[in-house]
DNA sequence: CATGAATGAGGTTTCATTCAT
DNA sequence: AATGAATGAAACCTCATTCAT
C-alpha cells in the first residue's frame, strides 16, 4: 500500500478510537495525533479540519459496510431473505466493530450536518438499498402493499438502531446475534396474537 | 407560584430553547442567560454547572411528558388500546414540543452517561410504563408470548424515535399524526403479506 | 474615572508598550495581558479581538493629540504661524509620546487596511485641518496658490513623517525640537538658494 | 545565465509578488514556493530563512534600481538638475514597479530591523547618492547652505515617500508623474508666496 | 438573591523549518 | 540539487465558573 494511504489509514484508526471514547467535543486533535502516533500538524495534512476528519470517518467505513453487505446479499432470493440477511448482517458487522457504530449511532446520526456531509453520502446507499428490497418484496407480494415503503423502513431501522444504540450505552454487554431469531419474526408478524389487531 | 420557581422555570424554559438549537456543546451560559433576561451568575444559584442544568430539562419536561401520557391512558381497556395511545400521544406530545423533543432524541439519548443522570431516572417511568403495559398485553393473549418483551419494546420505541429522529432532522416538515395509522397497524402485524414469514 | 473606563486604559496602555516595541505580528495578547496585570481573557471583554485592539489604540490617542493640537492654534493668527505651530506641536507631542508615535509611523499608517479602520476616522481630523490651514494661507495671499494643496500637504506631512521615522529606526536620539527651524525654513523657502530653480 | 542563479531569480520573483500583496507576516513559504513553481524545501537551499528571502529583495532589486538611476543622471550637469532627474526617475521607476515598491515603502523601510539587513546595505548608495548631490548643489552655489544637508534630504525623501505612499494605499490611482512638475517646484521655492516667511 | 467582570485553562490551527529520500 | 511529508511550538480566542459588590 502506498504509504501516503498508510498514514491516512493511521489517522483515521485512531480518530474512530478516540471518537467513539470520548464523543466529537470531548476528543482532542492531541489525542487522536498521540494514538496514531504522529503530529498534531500531520493530522492537518490530511484532513482540513477537525470536522473534516471526523466526518471522514464513515466515509471510508461506511463504503466497506455497504460492499461486504452486498456481498452478503449475493445469491440470496425473495425479498424476505434478503431483508433477513441484511438484518443479521447489520447487527454482526456493527456488533464487530463497536466503535465505528459508537461513532455512527451516538455521534454521526445524530448530528444537525449529517444531511450535509460527505458522511451522509456515502451513508445513503445503505439505506437506499432496503427501501430497494423492501420494493421488491412488495412486487413480489411477500411484502404488504397497504403500507407506505418509507414506514416499513422506519420499523427495520429503528428497531435495528434503538436495539444497536441501548447495546452501546449499556456497555456492550452479550451477544446482538442472539436477539437475532426474535427481532426478525417481530418484524415480520407484528407484536399482536394471531387474530388480533392493534 | 414562588419566585424562586418562576426563575428556575425561566432558566429552564430558556436552556430548552438554547441547547434544542444548537446542541450542548455549541450552547453556551451566556446565551441561554441573556434568552433567560438573568445574569450568567445567576443561573448558578439555581444549578450546579452546565450539564446539571442540561440534564434538569428533562426531569422537568419529561415527569409532565409522563403525567399527561397516564391521564390520557386513563380509562382505556385493553393493552392493545392503550398501545395505540401511546403511540398517539408519544407522537403528538413530541411534535408539540419540538425543541424539547430535539433535545431529548439528539443530545440527552445519545449522551454517554444518559444512564447516570438523573434525567435518565425521569425518562424510566415512561419506558417502564410501555413493559407493563406488553406484560398486560400478554397476559390479556392480546400480545404474542413467544417474544421477549424487551424486544417487543425496541420495536415499538425503534420505530418511534426513527420516525421523529428523522422528522427533526429533516426540518419537522408534515404531519408526524398523518402517519400514526399506518405506524400502529405495522406494529401491530408486521410487514408480511398474511401467510408469508421473513 | 469609573473603573471599566480604567481597565480598557490600563490594556490600551499595555498594548501601546508591546506594539510600539515589537510590532503588530510579533506582540502578543499574552504579553499585553501580563504588561496590564490582567488575564487574556479579560482582554477580550473590552476588545474583539488582536486588531480591534490594536485599532483602538489611535482612536483614543489620536482624539487626545488632535484635541491638544486644537488648543495650541487658539488665538494664533495667520495660515503661516499656523503651520509653524502644527510643525513644532507634531514634532513635540510625538516626541513626548514615542511609543504612540512608533505605533502610528510604523505599523498602523502602513497597514493595508489602514483606510478600513476607526483609526483612520481618528487620524483624518488631524489632515484635514491642515489642509485648511492651507487654504486659509492661500487666501491670505501668504500660501502660492499656483500648487496643489494636496502636495502641499504632501510636503509638510512627508517632512515630518520622514524626521520622525528616521529618529525613531535610529534609536531616538537627540531632540527632534532642535531641527524645529531649519525645517520651518525649509517649507518655506524650499532648498535653493534665492533666485535659482530646480 | 546559470541554472542556479535562475532558480535563485525566480523564487525572488515569487517572493516580490507575495510579500507585496500580503505583507511579510501574512505571506507564507508555501505560497511562495508554489508561485515559484518549487518545493518549500528548495526556497532553504538558496535563502537562510524567511526573512532572508525577504530582506534579499531589494538587495537585488534596488542595486539594479540604483545603477539605472546612475545611467540617468550620466551626463546631466547642476546639482539642480540632477534633483530634477532623481525626483523624476524615482516616481517612474516605483510607480512601474509597484510590486517592489510596496514591499519597500510598506514593508521595508518601516521594519525595526531595517538598519540592520543587508537591505539596508543595498539602500545605502542611493540615500548616499542624493546627500553628494546636495553638496554639489551647495557648493555651485544652487542650493542654499543654511540648511542642513541632512534636513534636505528628509525634505526631498520625505515628499517623494509620502507621495508613493499614498498612492501604494490608495490603490495606485493616477500617474504619479503628473505631479512631478509641481512637486519639484515645491521642493524649489517651498511653500510661501514670494516675499512671505513662514 | 442577583450581578457581570474577571479569570485562565485548554483547544484548534498555522506555518517555518528539517531531513530522509 | 530538489523534494515535500512530518514536525511541534506557539498563537489567538472561547467560555464555564467564581466572587466581590
Amino acid at each position: 500500500m502506498p504509504k501516503k494511504k498508510v498514514k491516512r489509514q493511521l489517522i483515521i484508526d485512531a480518530a474512530i478510537e478516540v471518537f467513539s471514547r470520548n464523543g466529537f467535543h470531548d476528543s482532542t486533535i492531541s489525542q487522536i495525533a498521540q494514538r496514531a502516533n504522529v503530529a498534531e500538524g500531520t493530522i492537518y495534512q490530511y484532513f482540513k479540519s477537525k470536522e473534516d476528519l471526523f466526518f471522514s470517518i464513515p466515509v471510508d467505513k461506511t463504503q466497506q459496510f455497504y460492499k461486504e453487505l452486498e456481498l452478503h446479499l449475493q445469491g440470496i432470493n425473495g425479498a424476505l431473505n434478503k431483508i433477513r440477511k441484511f438484518v443479521w448482517y447489520y447487527l454482526y458487522h456493527l456488533q464487530d466493530n463497536p466503535e465505528y457504530a459508537r461513532a455512527l449511532m451516538l455521534e454521526m446520526r445524530v448530528n444537525r450536518n449529517f444531511a450535509n456531509t460527505k458522511a451522509f453520502g456515502a451513508y445513503r446507499p445503505l439505506t437506499k438499498r432496503i427501501l430497494e428490497i423492501i420494493k421488491e418484496g412488495q412486487e413480489e407480494g411477500a411484502i404488504r402493499k397497504d403500507i407506505n415503503i418509507y414506514m416499513i423502513r422506519h420499523l427495520i431501522l429503528g428497531l435495528l438502531e434503538h436495539i444497536l444504540t441501548r447495546w452501546l450505552l449499556k456497555g456492550q454487554k452479550g451477544d446482538l446475534l442472539d436477539q437475532y431469531n426474535e427481532a426478525v419474526e417481530l418484524l415480520s408478524q407484528g407484536i399482536c396474537q394471531p387474530e388480533k389487531v392493534l
